[in-house]
Formats: structure tokens, C-alpha cells, sequence
DNA sequence: CCTTATAGTGAACCAGGTTGTCTATCGTGT
DNA sequence: ACACGATAGACAACCTGGTTCACTATAAGG
């Protein structure tokens, strides 16, 4: 009685459709001035707030080593979109905060993500928009930051 | 008038929903014999097909570079999942083909794919399951074998 | 028959991840 | 007061998987 898809379109389908917001992000992203930003770059930015964090920190949001979270703020911080600042109550630490050009950066970036929220709700109808984040909510995991993304295509 | 979420929500939804059943299902392939397959295996070997391919012709499949292609190959081969022949009408070329492991791996890798949507299909319902994906299939590109996915994220 | 295109491969490099090690600093317990 | 354990950051070595460049062998066509 099925009419169902096999059911690896689904986790197919799921990872287009983060592929192709994200393409479109960063089109959109290196036509207003940040030709240098990666895909995850933004996402980074965004676990690092806007009070800043350290290396050791971030790499727990992220769910990945201090190592590679401090690897990841060298290169933000190449880019410019971050800087470090020694901590004056513990100067082991170095508070790592978003510029302007990080703030910049994270700005247009929540803009464009709802331009292309409300392009597919153009699509295919904002309730039915509404009820596909809903249904995913409740398949996945209710915290957004541990996407462990960094390397878990490569996971061993 | 919004009751929508930020728009970054969506993108971040889809590839944790990716992620969860990629996960998921690796852990059934390891329960089942296959510990070593990565996320990226059965999707090269279902881009490999029954038939067989080249070098040259998977990159092509896939989105990358044919040298890339030949280290995957490489990997699987390593693995025992696929197998290279010589091809008698041209020397030059290679035929990559499944072996026995490799259709197993694709085979429980289907049911199991299968299993999962059924497992999503008991959270939201059937119904709404078929509108989520048929709502995908209109915001994604109909070819779902470019992925590009190796080295997407990291691309420049 | 010579020239051009193609298949596969190797090398060098890059990004980002890992673990292990080391130093400097903090903070606590005796 | 101080020694010692815990923590932050950094460095090195290594892995995976991608890239480009260069090369060889074979095919195919003028």
C-alpha cells in the first residue's frame, strides 16, 4: 500500500536542503562583501555570542577538541572577524570576541537566512513551512550548537 | 505577525535531521558487521552502481576531482567493498565494481534507511512525513547524487 | 604516423580534525 | 605560605579527504 519513497531519499533530501541554503548564504554573503566566509564560519560565530569565549569553551559547544576550536579562532581571526584578548582576572585565558567585521558578518548572515526561510515559504507555503520545522524539532535533538559538525564525515 | 522561527533555524534543522539518521544508521551498520563503513561509503557505492564505473566517471558523479575519486576508490577497495578490473576493450580505464561485501553493505544500508523513515513516520505521522519530503523535493535540485558533499564545507 | 585527448596515478599542498605533550597560571587544602 | 592538582593555551605529529600540477600509458583521429 505504499506510495512512501525508498527511505534514503529522506536523509538525502535533508542534507540538499542544508546544502542549498547554505550555497545560497554564501553567494549572497560574498556579493555583499564577505567573499571569505565559509559554511561554518557563521555558524562558529554565532556559538562564540556576542560577551566572546575562549578556545576551551568553544570547543565544548562545538563538540570538538580545544585544539580544533583553537585552530578554527586562527583562522577567523586571520579572516578578521575575531580577535583575542588576554583576560585580566586569569591571564591563562584569552577572551576571543567578534569584530565589527564578525558582528557584520553574523548580521547579514541572519538577514539572508530569512530571505531564503521566506523564498521556500513562497514555495511551498509558509504552514506547511511551519510544520516542517515543527516535525524536524521533534526528530532532532533540541540542542542546535552541538552539531559536532567538524569532522563527523570523517568519523572513524 | 511572526510566530516564524529565525531563519537560520531551518538549515541548522535539516543537517541535524541528516546527521541523526546517518548516525543512527551507522550504528545499525556496525551492529550488523559492517564497523568500518563511513558516512560517505554507501553513497559512493550507490553512486558506483551495479554496474560499475571509472575513476573519472565517479568523480563526475560526484562532484570532484577524479583524483579525489581514486583515493575513495582506494579507501573502499582497502575496505573490501569494491574491486578494480582492467577494462579489455581499453587498457587505460579501470572498472570499479561492488563486490559481494559492498552489495551487502548497500542492501542493509536500504532496509535500514527504511527502517529510520518508518521510525520518523511513528513521530509525526505518515502523512505528514510524505509532505516533508515532497515539500524538499521542491526546494532542492532533482539530482541527488551531486552532493559534492567531500569538501564542500570546507570550500573556498 | 603523428598529434591530441583521456585514464589513472603520484606528489605536494591545504583544511580541519585527533591525541599527546608542555608551559603558565589559577586556586585550593594543608 | 606554599605545594600540588586542575585548567588554558599552544605546538607537534598524524589522519582523512579534498585540491592542483605533472607524468605515463593508451586511444583515437587528421
Amino acid at each position: 500500500m505504499s506510495i512512501d519513497p525508498p527511505g534514503f531519499e529522506l536523509p538525502l533530501r535533508l542534507f540538499l536542503g542544508f546544502r542549498v541554503l547554505i550555497d545560497d548564504l554564501h553567494a549572497e554573503l560574498a556579493r555583499q562583501g564577505h567573499p571569505h566566509a565559509r559554511p561554518m564560519h557563521g555558524f562558529v560565530l554565532q556559538a562564540i555570542g556576542a560577551e566572546g569565549t575562549t578556545a576551551v569553551e568553544l570547543g565544548r559547544t562545538l563538540g570538538v577538541s580545544k585544539q580544533a576550536a583553537g585552530k578554527t579562532i586562527d583562522t577567523l581571526e586571520r579572516l578578521g572577524y575575531v580577535e583575542r584578548a588576554r583576560d585580566a582576572r586569569d591571564t591563562r585565558r584569552k577572551i576571543v570576541r567578534l569584530t565589527p567585521a564578525g558582528v557584520d558578518l553574523l548580521t547579514r548572515s541572519a538577514r539572508i537566512f530569512d530571505d531564503l526561510r521566506a523564498r521556500w515559504a513562497a514555495v511551498i507555503g509558509p504552514e506547511r513551512l511551519r510544520e516542517l520545522e515543527a516535525d524536524l524539532r521533534r526528530v532532532t535533538p533540541p540542542d542546535v550548537f552541538r552539531l559536532d559538525v567538524p569532522g563527523w564525515f570523517g568519523a572513524s
